[in-house]
DNA sequence: CAGGCTATGTTCGGTAGCGCACAGTCTGGG
DNA sequence: CCCAGACTGTGCGCTACCGAACATAGCCTG
């Protein structure tokens, strides 16, 4: 794995004013984010709140009899483990790092402190927790009235905007596990776009080769949350 | 309609401080909440956040295509406006009246001046936030995973749970609404309901028979989004 | 008390996705 | 270099739900 990224690869990270930032910069510790890492179980205490810079983790609720559906994802845009601020704690579902890469994590404690500074963090944060609700609602929409292509779309979109570059590394396996559907019904979605020259997919390597034939063809939730993601949340303005 | 209920009938209002709700009382104004009643258009500018009593408000988001999926439900436990204070002002989503009856607002500057206090009211909404959190995903999880009978339990347990009476009034056509299906997908799934002696239908007016055997036929979503509401939200300790 | 509207019930063909079984195919480790 | 295991592709029958069309029944209003 190359350099690891600074923390002002993280969006909101970046976006602190450098008061705020040197107050905590200090403890931020740079974690390793290995694919299929738990990093909190559902209903478990949370030790420490994640800025992802290069992985992406995925917000899963795990049913009773095994089956699981994502309620979200976070990447470099956000922050993993809102609860913590946001009063109760813990929460009913599991975070997983669903693509390699790099964080920053941060003792819990400490950015309660911040957070209850009630200054730039703490907007920055209830702005991103809002931006999560709208993804959270959306996909509530998408997974009623939508079907398997689309919602793929939606899903490889969202990904690769977290992603530096085009390509992502997952299988069909993983991608049915997040989606809440059989591996089969993505096989054949997979091909579908496949076919249509959108992606290209090579055992557990997908290669997003037509970004807006993507976008044509997800449905309008995509450009939703979008938008909506890029309304709430700064600009990232410092890159190191 | 009877005697409007007073402000601590609602969750919210009946947690605070006394001197807290001191600072408030005098500015919320009593409303009627009629069926259907639009309180905010998706990406309107907010004026006001609602706290209701003895009404039910559903978050639905609505489609290019018209088609609709309802988010979550708001009754005496929570606040409708949450945007307000996360700091993004508005929504995607829309908010409709879903059960007649009473409902508190408060101005929005008065509501974000009170909640930039940093105090009890902060804590509270933010906790209240974190459970409509919950309810979202558990949407989602819901919408992939349950059968519509299994879906029209808990929707059906979730409005009850928000209304003294186990009456509550809403056609087939409104429900199919609210949960993203088709009307003659209500109509078989509450014959269902009612041959099993669950509940009676008659004309826009459903009775809960038999709640035990409503929870026992839901699946496991609702009680996720019960349990964790009970968890975050203080009791009402104080009922006028 | 007639007529119209609203709410509910029923039917029927179509389809997306499920569960299961199994067949290829790539790849890394011994 | 070879084989076990991981990954992907296919083919069934099945079910829940969709879309549309239509039938009935309660309720209100004139």
């Amino acid at each position: 794995m190359p350099q690891a990224p600074g923390p002002l690869q993280n969006h909101l990270l970046a976006a602190l004013p450098p008061t705020a930032y040197a107050r905590i910069v200090n403890h931020l510790e740079p974690v390793n984010m290995t694919l299929g890492d738990v990093l909190y179980e559902s209903g478990a205490q949370m030790r420490h709140v994640y800025f992802p810079t290069s992985s992406i983790v995925s917000l899963l609720y795990v049913m009773e009899d095994g089956a699981s559906a994502e309620i979200a994802v976070v990447g470099n845009e956000g922050i993993v483990g809102v609860s913590l601020f946001m009063g109760g704690e813990t929460t009913p579902s599991r975070a997983v790092v669903q693509s390699a890469g790099h964080a920053y994590r941060l003792k819990g404690q400490l950015l309660k402190d911040e957070f209850n500074q009630a200054g730039p963090m703490q907007r920055l944060l209830l702005r991103y927790t809002q931006a999560l609700l709208t993804q959270m609602a959306q996909t509530a929409v998408c997974n009623r009235h939508h079907s398997l292509d689309q919602q793929l779309c939606r899903w490889l979109l969202l990904s690769l905007d977290r992603l530096p570059s085009n390509k992502l590394v997952m299988t069909q396996e993983l991608i049915a596990n997040m989606l809440g559907v059989r591996r089969e019904g993505v096989t054949e979605a997979a091909g579908n776009l496949q076919r249509a020259g959108l992606i290209e997919y090579h055992r557990g390597h997908i290669t997003a080769l037509d970004r807006p034939g993507l976008e044509a063809r997800a449905c309008e939730c995509y450009a939703v949350v979008k938008k909506e993601s890029d309304r709430l949340l700064p600009d990232l303005h410092a890159v190191v």
